[in-house]
DNA sequence: GCCGTGATCATTGGATACAATTCGACCTTC
DNA sequence: GAAGGTCGAATTGTATCCAATGATCACGGC
């Protein structure tokens, strides 16, 4: 709707902005896991062939944000209880090393700007727990997580943690229980005044601690007899 | 060419058939990295239209073995010595990792088959080094990789390492210095017999060092100042 | 009344046609 | 002779068209 118009990333190309908008509204939880994305439906909108659109959506799909089965469409990709935890399990692997990574290759500098950096993704979260925006409290925790292992320099581990940070999204919107955002804000407090005192180890297993706190926070379990395709499968009872 | 008729994979999706071939052809270093993959030229070869070849090509671009500049076409990806080093700093991490994971999670007959799984990845690569069969060198070799990581029973990763393996073979091909195979299989006998002994920090100790001893029998920094576009970009002065 | 079967409809998969861009070659000009 | 520009062929990007598959719904049988 609105996304549409909302990024002007200079001349971006057509198909990029409908992979961002998709992305974004997946993130905000303003599409559900199991939303059929219809290739007309989003070509009308967008006011472009179906072809854009699957592309965009074939690109969606190499993200694990969509899910496109053989002559049935499209939909918002629906995690499993199992996948869930092997995101985290990925998260936590990565995320820890590349902290270390990151905390060991910093001169002093480097390690203030790292923590400013990490202080203003503070601050957005806050203000978005002020504000009960969720749209940004997932951005603001997300690029906290970025922004950790940004300067360990490996983009190419950078990429696959962007890819679990997008499906995490994905995951803490299908199975989040409470009213909580998607990360304790004082879990990253906390791990930011251990990053300032430059206690590697002990940043590492807090930060480790605070991934394995997010995903016992998540309703796994009860999710796992719930959310599959069972009411789909038993006729009518289908929920959102 | 004949690679179009040979994978009967039963009734495999023709656009998964084109990306196989492709991909294997990259990996066995029939096609050099650079090499341009026209869109009309791979839809003769196959008797299909430009759409089903441009949904390959878009996959293997998802899998970096492909680079799609806009209006410029495909070709196969040249990778950056930086990448490479990337590359392989990744797959140290996560293959340790997921070897750890591996031993810790197996049981006695769990344990006994992985060891004959890693015993027949093993013959084939002796088969391969005896017949000089570059191809089938690099297949054994990522097996017994991919085979190391599979009991831990994350696919997240899993899926990770597979993208990684299949970069590493494009890495290797384009920089490989010696006649010498990809991995050497003394390096891989030597690990067996540990992993056989069951030391899960041995184990990962050797593992890491074969990887870094497969990226240092790599020719890097010849190739930085021979492949990329810096003759092109200066003219003639100073080096980067 | 419930289940199995068949037809209609919507949606996706693939092929073709047209527009836009890039790259190369040839020509002109200094 | 070299540099620059212009034109042309080739290739990619996009839109539209046709075919095929799956879903929905109605009808008939049990």
């Amino acid at each position: 709707m609105s996304a549409a118009t909302r990024h002007d990333t200079a001349e971006t190309p057509i198909d990029q902005q409908i992979r961002r908008d998709i992305a974004e509204a997946i993130y905000e939880q303003r599409m559900a896991p199991g939303t059929r994305l219809s290739e007309t439906g989003l070509g009308d909108i967008y006011g472009v062939s179906r072809t854009v659109v699957r592309k965009a959506l074939f690109h969606l799909a190499a993200d694990k944000l969509v899910d496109i089965r053989p002559n049935r469409g499209a939909v918002v990709w629906q995690p499993s209880p199992a996948e869930a935890h092997e995101v985290f399990a990925a998260r936590r692997l990565l995320e820890s090393t590349l902290l270390a990574d990151t905390l060991a290759g910093l001169d002093s500098t480097g390690h203030a700007r790292l923590v400013e950096r990490l202080q203003t993704c503070l601050n957005d979260d806050r203000a978005a727990h002020a504000a009960h925006d969720r749209q940004a409290m997932i951005r603001a925790s997300g690029d906290f997580h970025r922004r950790l292992a940004e300067p360990a320099g490996n983009s190419v581990l950078l990429e696959f943690l962007d890819e679990l940070i997008g499906r995490s999204s994905l995951i803490i919107a299908l199975f989040e229980t409470r009213e909580a955002g998607p990360c304790a804000e004082a879990d990253h407090e906390r791990l930011l005044a251990i990053i300032e005192r430059g206690d590697i180890g002990e940043a590492q297993a807090e930060l480790a601690a605070h991934l394995e706190d997010c995903e016992e926070r998540l309703n796994l379990s009860a999710a796992e007899t719930a959310s599959p395709s069972l009411s789909d499968l038993l006729g009518r009872t289908r929920r959102a």
